[in-house]
RNA sequence: CGGGUUGUAGCGCAGUUCGGUAGCGCGCUUGGUUCGGGACCAAGAGGUCGAGAGUUCAAAUCUCUCCAGCCCGACCA
């Protein structure tokens, strides 16, 4: 390709709505524009690389055993009314109607349409195992996209959705997926670490994130350096010991605490440790008020309490709710004498002797609380949140704790689809049965995003070779001196046909092209200059490199093959 | 949805306090000189100043309304 002839509109200045570096390097590149909140335009460089992405997934999901379909990116709404999802997904989900008033969805997600498309078309326990993938557009009405391309609201989604005739199955699939995972991830040059995550109502091990460890990451990892154990803060569960307390229960008494509500305030007002606390929090799950209490000097994890209740959507009260509930002002909440609501208590509240709590009256706590005498709970359940230096559930050394961007996700879904969508086979022995489901995702553009988040240096992006938008850029320093000209064309010729090359046939000076080659990133470069007029050599540079090799047209293409087999060896797909 | 902030040429910005008919750098076009790490000289093109309404002889500038972008928050009693 030529660059004189290719839409390449790299920036010298930063784009002042850019943050991280990615977005930036992106954008600087002429690889992605925006074309507004969350939207994003692939221009040729960056689809380049988009395909490559692409092209790696499809090999390994293919060499897995997936088969690729593409359903239609608009899904009519009936199916999530099916569901019962259309009612739960909230605004993220865009919805609107045709000219014939039929209401349609924009596919946030497409379990939907998959279990459907089996539903229609499996009836047999012959039919199965399947696993159907896509490589398709997302739409996600995201409350705040950021990040460029990170986080959008329409994306490129990779998604998968196994169906098997039983539990054994898909246990082959999980970890079918969890190799062809680790393979799709190293062979675009990034490191990756697949940790536990929040499961939902299946529990288990049958969710892993595969995350892109970064300062930039909106998750948080806890990750234990000894033993090894990884896990999303939404779900790793520490180790802690609730030794039995030596007091013996006192008599429940009330205190008068004018304007005393949080946690360090009354520390210090009753002269304790936030450890003598039972925090009672109020939230709205699914539209009823739920009771959620937890030691003072820790937090509630929203995603555990969430679980926990069985809720699939959660907030925190709002102040006026709370007071409706409690009949008190926030902060003076207790569970003690609470009725009608469900409470669910975090482990660290049951073992608690002469707790002190909100008396749910306006300036007024209990002390001496002494949980089974004084309140009942619903269940108790680990919602506690999770910090750095807590202590690693496995082997109990402290954990540390990071950043990490989700790159992909595969979980086990159960019969959740089956079941609400009614799908049936006929098993081996005649009987009806419900497949059993795995869904599988990788985001594309986050991917992509992620590689130059990870490889890239002050001048640009560093490609690895096998996502790279070209292998090899030449760079004639001179487009007016024929000789130069001449031979970069020959160059060319030759190398393109095995290699993708972009010529900078551009009449710039040299600075310039060696600015850009550097900023777009692409792995070998070859000038045309000094050293050919001289001796008649080629100089070979790396973009991941310093040094500079100046060789014969024989030795550059050998070099070359060399470099190149290296390369491919790392990213191969075996 | 709340708080903050910004909308002026393709990009980055000044001009708004104190109204007088729009400017700088980069980029772009043409010509020339240059040519190995973002050259120089000269001449140009390019703007409904986010939108609408109002005040005024006169509005980028003052007033009101709306829209959009960005950042923070929407989580602990």
């Amino acid at each position: 390709m030529l660059y004189s002839k290719m839409l390449i509109p790299t920036l010298r200045e930063e784009p002042k709505d850019a943050e991280i570096d990615s977005h930036k390097l992106m954008l600087r590149a002429g690889l992605v524009r925006k074309s507004a909140a969350g939207l994003y335009t692939f221009l040729p460089l960056g689809f380049r690389s988009l395909l490559k992405v692409t092209r790696i997934i499809r090999e390994e999901m293919n060499n897995a055993g997936a088969q690729e379909l593409l359903p239609p990116f608009v899904t009519p709404a009936d199916l999530w009314k099916e569901s019962g999802r259309f009612d739960k997904m909230g605004k993220e989900m865009l919805r609107f109607k045709d000219r014939h008033d039929n209401e349609m969805v924009l596919g946030p997600t497409h379990e939907e349409a998959f279990t459907n498309i089996v539903r229609e078309n499996v009836h047999s326990y012959r039919d199965l195992p399947l696993n159907l993938y896509q490589i398709n557009t997302k739409f996600r009405d995201e409350i705040r996209p950021r990040y460029g391309i990170m986080r959008c609201r329409e994306f490129i989604m990779k998604d998968a959705y196994s169906f098997d005739a039983d539990e054994a199955g898909l246990e082959a699939n999980y970890q079918a997926m969890r190799t062809a995972y680790r393979n799709i991830f190293r062979r675009c040059g990034l490191s990756v670490d697949p940790v536990l995550a929040d499961s939902g109502s299946m529990g288990g091990s049958g969710s892993e994130e595969f995350m892109v460890p970064s300062q930039v990451g909106e998750e948080m990892i806890v990750k234990c350096n000894s033993c090894g154990y990884v896990a999303n803060t939404e779900r790793a569960a520490a180790y802690r010991e609730y030794p039995e307390s030596k007091e013996t229960p006192e008599v429940l008494s009330e205190t008068s605490t004018p304007s005393v509500r949080t946690i360090d305030e009354l520390t210090a007002f009753f002269k304790t440790t936030p450890q003598k606390f039972i925090k009672t929090l109020i939230y709205i799950a699914d539209g009823a008020p739920i009771v959620a209490l937890i030691r003072g000097d820790m937090d509630v994890n929203e995603v555990k309490l969430k679980n926990a209740a069985g809720a699939i959507e959660l907030e925190l009260a709002s102040e006026d709710k709370v007071y409706e509930i409690t009949g008190a002002p926030v902060g003076f909440a207790g569970p003690v004498g609470i009725k009608k609501i469900r409470i669910i208590a975090d482990i660290s509240v049951p073992p608690m002797v002469n707790a002190i709590t909100g008396a749910n009256r306006k300036d007024l706590h209990l002390v001496n609380v002494n949980p089974g005498r004084d309140f009942e709970w619903e269940k108790a359940a680990d919602i506690q949140s999770i910090r750095e230096g807590d202590l690693c559930p496995e082997c109990r050394k402290p954990l540390n704790a990071y950043h990490g961007i989700e790159v992909g996700h595969i979980f086990k879904l159960g019969y959740k689809y089956t079941d609400s969508m009614n799908v049936v086979f006929l098993d081996k022995d005649g009987k009806e049965k419900k497949p059993i489901m795995g869904c599988y995702g990788i985001g594309v553009g986050r991917t992509i995003a992620s590689v130059i988040e990870q490889s890239h240096d002050e001048n640009g992006i560093i490609w690895p070779m096998s996502i790279a938008p070209f292998h090899i850029s030449i760079i004639p320093v001179n487009v007016s001196d024929e000789t130069l000209m001449e031979a970069s064309r020959k160059l060319y010729a030759a190398l393109k046909q095995n290699y993708e090359v972009l010529m900078d046939d551009r009449d710039e000076r040299a600075g310039v092209k060696f600015n850009d080659a550097d900023l777009i990133g692409i792995p070998i470069r070859i000038t045309v200059g000094k050293t050919f007029a001289a001796e008649g050599k080629f100089e070979l540079k790396l973009r991941a490199g310093k040094d500079k090799e100046v060789l014969s047209e024989t030795d550059l293409i050998r070099r070359i093959g060399e470099i190149y087999a290296e390369e491919t060896a790392k990213y191969s797909g075996n």
